[in-house]
DNA sequence: AGCACGCCGACT
DNA sequence: GTCGGCGTGCTC
């Protein structure tokens, strides 16, 4: 009996399959999908088991034994072993990558993992009940006995009467100790659950993800923030769970919505299994053991959740699906609902997807049917949607300062009345570009239409995108001033501010503040028990919180998304802010909302002030096309990556050249050299691919990485459909 | 990833 | 004449 084996090696070298003899020891425990020790060269690697034949073209005397056998159940079953081949094939990465990826840290094959199951310590008798007569006990063994009379019990639990006592009765045998596997996590069951009735569009919707279950269908569930998606869900999945079948629900990034958690743990109560980035490996482990073992019908997690073990899945739902979270920005690059669509395939499931705002791809999908509407027009609380002014700080009398009157006055007024603020300045503001502080202009590419990176090293603004560079302007084109100024303002400089101008509690939460465990729900929990009186920070706080104590939602410098260099900026903008508008008068209180910006007249702040989603999606649809972008193309960045510059120039437009001649249907944009330039003293040179259908691209893109296959110099880094290039 | 093999420069 | 540089290739 042979069986094939994948190493752990995240090598291209050696991402195939090597066979191994099994040892007739062996021949009951070796199945497809577990993982063994095997040896390989000189050293012992973990690997999958990915076949087990036969016979082979190899000299069978030759081939080496399985060392080990490591897991009883299967870790891989059918169909995550082809899902990770679609991974593969889709995102160009090795077989190996895929599969560790889709795998908690506890189970990758890996030689140095070493996260165990937990266990709890019971105590029970370990002879007859009336045989104890025959002994004689002292007071504290008498306790101990009358406790496990009745069944077995914690250990830790007769430690507290005397840990000698028990030790005697344990050495004498008349208790025994007894393992028991245990979840180190466990949803919080939370029964003030108050069952909702759905309005009229909610129903509507529920119907219609559920008329037709004999094939998969995606739907985009387009609803206004408070439209009720999430009651949507959950009676969808309550359908599902009646006919015998598990959801996955998708999230952003679930440490941020632990209402969502909530709101799922009073409705389902421990039928919910959580995998998200802040659980432990240990945690992570004992989640996935009980969706693998089929003992919850809902996994909710982050973007690796869609690869959750769940058998029989009715439906897939992505919330917020236009987030870039659901993109995997390391390898293998994958996004969430490619996933989500393919695992919908094997299972005839459904998938939906939701948002207020959705991406631009997704929207278009819908338009041209390959998605299926459902439209949720009414806030569900019949709330109306917060009031929203634009300041446009450019005819501020005091230049310079972060908040303009109308926001300062605003604040006070809050604080007066004892209501809660939300003031967002978005982190990734911090990075430097080039506008003037008189007129608010900004330095764009003449090619691209894209915002200009300020260099400070060759002191240059230039296009991230085409390559394109121009002398750093001393004076601004548009009004002539000498007031060109690099910004970047970030959220501690606010906090700063805030204290010195306010006599307030103010708490910030952004990414320097939430990285211990649990700082997250510490910070939200504080705040919505009015401990505070502004919540400051960056992006994190404006999905899907729910805070009724707010009724000021503040963005100090809605441009912040806009400069970056991404022809995707304008769409980011509306979404953060339609997103942020949302936090604003969710309680019995209208809210109101306050836009900062120089750029008042544009489209994206404008239509957000009227929560104008279709409206916004004609007029950026319009640029795309003229500019060539998706979704009216398809994108590819490549990286030519190294630590020899020369040697990452030429490789880069010696593959430039061959691309273009061998894509005949593909523009191709560059060599250039991007934002992350120089990372660690490698050198990396960006290729844009832009096409719209193009048979060869995939066998090419594969034969470049033939070609480097064995170059150690050399990395090929390659991005399909990637969100910041 | 690790390790062996192999083909050219400065040394006990 | 040898020790050792790291380029190239292989690992069932």
């Amino acid at each position: 009996m042979i069986a094939n084996v994948l190493v752990e090696l995240a090598n291209r070298n050696v991402d195939k399959c090597f066979s191994y003899n099994v040892p007739k020891d062996f021949s009951n425990a070796i199945k497809v999908g577990i993982r063994v020790r095997v040896p390989f060269g000189k050293m012992t690697l973990e690997g999958f088991v990915l076949e087990i034949v036969e016979n082979s073209n190899l000299d069978i005397q030759k081939l080496k034994d399985i060392k080990e056998i490591i897991d009883t159940d299967v870790i891989l079953n059918d169909e995550l072993l082809a899902l990770g081949k679609y991974v593969k094939n889709r995102t160009l990465s090795t077989l190996i990558s895929a599969y560790q990826t889709m795998l908690p840290k506890a189970l990758k094959a890996q030689n140095k993992t070493n996260i165990n199951k937990s266990y709890d310590k019971f105590i029970e008798l370990n002879i007859a009940k009336d045989e104890i007569l025959n002994y004689k006990f002292n007071d504290k063994q008498k306790a101990i006995i009358e406790r496990v009379l009745t069944g077995k019990v914690l250990k830790d639990n007769l430690k507290e009467i005397s840990l000698s006592s028990l030790n005697t009765l344990l050495n004498k045998k008349i208790l025994r100790e007894s393992l028991e596997e245990k979840y180190r996590y466990n949803i919080k069951e939370a029964n003030n659950y108050k069952k909702v009735e759905l309005n009229a569009e909610q129903k509507e919707a529920k119907e219609r993800i559920l008329s037709d279950l004999e094939k998969e269908h995606t739907y985009l569930l387009y609803g206004v923030t408070g439209s009720g998606k999430t009651e949507v869900y959950m009676d969808v999945i309550e359908a599902f769970i009646s006919l015998g079948k598990s959801a996955i629900v998708l999230v952003p990034e679930i440490s941020l919505t632990p209402q969502m958690v909530e709101r799922f743990s009073q409705r389902f109560k421990t039928d919910v299994a959580l995998l998200h980035s802040r659980l432990s490996d240990g945690e992570k482990y004992d989640e996935y053991r009980k969706i693998a073992r089929g003992e919850v019908h809902i996994v909710i997690g982050a973007r690796s959740a869609i690869f959750a073990p769940l058998k029989n899945i009715g439906v897939i739902i992505i919330d917020e699906e236009h987030t870039s979270t659901y993109k995997q920005e390391n390898n293998p690059k994958y996004n969430a609902i490619d996933i989500a669509i393919e695992r919908c395939k094997y299972h005839r499931a459904q998938l939906v997807l939701g948002s207020a705002t959705p991406s631009l791809e997704s929207f278009t999908k819908a338009v041209v049917k390959k998605y299926e509407l459902i439209e949720l027009k009414k806030r569900a609380n019949k709330m109306s949607l917060p009031v929203v002014s634009i300041v446009d700080m450019n005819k501020e009398s005091k230049k310079g300062s972060y908040f303009s009157l109308e926001l300062k006055s605003e604040i006070e007024k809050c604080l007066a009345n004892k209501e809660q603020i939300i003031l967002l300045l978005n982190r990734r503001g911090y990075a430097s570009f080039v506008t003037c502080s008189n007129c608010g202009y900004v330095s764009k590419c003449p090619n691209c239409d894209i915002t200009l990176t300020y260099h400070k090293s060759s002191d240059m603004e230039r296009c991230h995108y085409c390559g394109f560079a121009a002398k750093k302007k001393e004076v601004c084109p548009n009004c002539k001033e000498k007031s060109i100024k690099q910004l970047g303002v970030g959220t501690e400089r606010i906090e700063e501010e805030l204290n010195r101008l306010f006599n307030a509690r103010v708490i910030r939460m952004d990414l320097d503040t939430t990285s211990t465990k649990g700082a997250h729900e510490k910070i939200i929990s504080a705040f919505r028990n009015f401990q505070y009186d502004i919540l400051l920070g960056t992006q994190m706080i404006a999905k899907g919180l729910d805070f009724p104590g707010v009724t000021l939602v503040g963005v100090i410098n809605a441009d912040t998304q806009l400069m970056i260099p991404n022809f995707r900026s304008s769409e980011y903008t509306f979404q953060l802010l339609s997103q942020v508008a949302g936090r604003s008068g969710r309680g019995e209180k209208p809210g109101k909302v306050i836009i900062q910006t120089f750029n008042s007249d544009h489209y994206a702040i404008k239509l957000a002030k009227e929560h104008n989603y279709l409206e916004f999606f004609k007029r950026e649809m319009k640029i795309r096309k003229e500019l060539n972008y998706p979704p009216y193309c398809y994108i590819v960045s490549i990286k030519v990556i190294s630590k020899d510059y020369d040697l990452a120039k030429k490789e880069s437009y010696s593959i430039a050249i061959k691309l273009k001649e061998n894509l005949k249907s593909t523009v191709v944009l560059g060599p250039s050299i991007g934002s992350t330039f120089m990372i660690n003293k490698t050198y990396r040179f960006g290729i844009i691919l832009k096409y719209k259908k193009e048979d060869n691209l995939y066998p090419y893109l594969e034969k470049v990485l033939a070609y480097y296959l064995s170059n150690d110099k050399i990395k090929i880094d390659i991005d399909f459909n990637p969100i910041n290039s």
